[in-house]
DNA sequence: GCAGAAATACTAATAAAATAGTAGAAATAT
DNA sequence: ATATTTCTACTATTTTATTAGTATTTCTGC
């Protein structure tokens, strides 16, 4: 998978905030300074002919919608991260985030309570 | 802080492993197809310029080394993810990366239980 | 001191990213 | 059915990234 560009990936996280979206309310997700209608458009391009995104034509109108998943894209973020800056090793990470933070062991072994509820909770959710 | 190129976070992640370099000893640091001795030596300005590396001359020749370490640009690239990708909680990325790799409850708790001992063992590190 | 090696500085060419304007098609409103 | 609006396609411009060649400087061994 190739890494999505700044302006790229901005645009593919509020498609996948709206699931899908037509050019108009892609730009309105956008804060001001807004980019032009037709910058948003050329990216939207853009990450068609990449495979990033599809769309349908609805009368008159595009409607573009993720052709990949956050999940996937974040899964590829994450191990990259994971790969490149922790020698792949998730305790080197989490032994990172704790350090960084000012984190106790004791408030550690909340969080672990805490994965492992999320854990329960969306056993089932993908 | 910018992020760094591919090209660029390539030649950092060398440098930070060597400490301090010459040309010569970045490319050499690279596989096969090793890129050009001039186009390392670009690279480094470019990073030079944005201040992600410094350089003595010594003799004819000029050391680099990283003028940010590592780990702060870890900090940066890691606050971006959490924040991007899971909304800013911790939890959320352990149990992403649970589920991603079938990690059971009982693993989770061994990984704690790793982090901890990491913990104290570099309490001092830093 | 000079030949050759090794290094950088300067320059250049290409490619990709970022941004947006203009023309023209399609829908719509009256 | 024509004016207006809305939308896309095409094109253009500017900036940044990537890659590397050539010229020049500096050192080193004889």
């Amino acid at each position: 998978m190739k890494q999505l560009t700044k302006a790229e990936e901005q645009i593919m996280q509020i498609l996948w905030n709206l699931k899908e979206g037509i050019v108009k309310q892609v730009v309105d997700e956008f804060e001001e300074p807004k980019p032009a209608y037709t910058t948003v458009a050329t990216v939207l391009k853009v990450l068609e002919k990449k495979g990033f995104v599809g769309h349908k034509t609805i009368g008159n109108t595009h409607l573009f919608y993720p052709s990949i998943s956050k999940k996937e894209y974040t899964k590829f973020q994450f191990s990259t991260l994971l790969k490149d800056y922790f020698s792949g090793s998730f305790p080197k990470m989490a032994t990172f985030f704790a350090k960084e933070n000012n984190i106790s062991i004791q408030e550690l072994e909340e969080m672990l309570k805490i994965t492992e509820s999320e854990l329960n909770k969306e056993e089932n959710t993908n």
